[in-house]
DNA sequence: TTGAAAGACGATATTTTTATCTTTTTTTGA
DNA sequence: TCAAAAAAAGATAAAAATATCGTCTTTCAA
């Protein structure tokens, strides 16, 4: 479904969410131990999250990772999914096709559509918000 | 969603079962020149479908690929998948935790559920005979 | 003002996926 | 029986994704 990237892109930012709840700034080298990731190949991709000012970053000494708190409830699952693998979980055909359209669909051009609808919905449904309290709550993991 | 190699291989079981339709045996070079996909690599995704007996296969001169017209209403897109991708698309967890589940959700677990849900309900459901008379009647395409 | 902590960045390495090429085997028909 | 057609199988190559390493820059505090 998403890349290996993008699965420890969102776990990294409901960890970094979770702890801004707290009012904690976390370093790279904690938060891949919390969700179990590759420390190197984890901050790569949280550069991706800085630089689309989903989650921000502080250097030197007690710096880390954090997200304005009061920011939890506006960022959606959809805004991490297209800063790491892009759109085309949303618009790609699902037989790969380059110009899969109405008018020239490919086979399960419409069983697609509405399963992709709702993934959509879903993730710019959920937020970032909800996704952390639920760790918080020790109802829902990051590793495991 | 799918990996090339099980786009190519639901492509081309689509193109094979419409042949069937008309009692035609099909090549692998007819068969990438229709889906538009490489030869040598659609050939090696072939050999799994005819391992799994979900495509049959007859060398030498007049040999090619079919399906027995009889049997397309009851082979289902699932087991295309399942053969190339496995089930991970059906099982794995949307965060690729190793386990997780009802007791040890992560925290998309249930969002996801319904999802795959109706992913899999789906793909239980279409048989490659509608696929195959989508195709023959000019109402869908396998290339471009 | 200097040393340590921490992220940023570039280069490199490894693994997996995708793709190609060559040889072998099977089948058919002349 | 022999040549051609076609799939099967194995070896290799190229590209993309995943992962690691080393160096640079910024920040803080002693």
């Amino acid at each position: 479904m998403f890349s290996k990237a993008c699965e420890y892109g969102i776990r990294a930012t409901i960890f970094i969410a979770a702890e801004s709840l707290k009012n904690n700034r976390v370093g790279q080298k904690e938060i891949a131990e919390e969700i179990d990731s590759p420390v190197a190949f984890t901050a790569k991709i949280l550069q991706k999250l800085v630089h689309r000012n989903i989650v921000s970053s502080a250097k030197g000494v007690g710096g880390g990772f954090s997200i304005d708190k009061n920011r939890l409830k506006d960022i959606r699952l959809v805004e991490i999914v297209e800063a790491i693998d892009g759109d085309s979980i949303f618009r790609g055909c699902g037989l790969g096709l380059s110009d899969c359209s109405e008018d020239h669909p490919c086979p399960v051009h419409d069983k697609f559509k509405s399963i992709r609808g709702e993934l959509t919905v879903m993730l710019e449904d959920t937020t970032l918000e909800e996704l952390a309290l639920g760790i918080k709550s020790g109802n829902t993991f990051l590793r495991y």
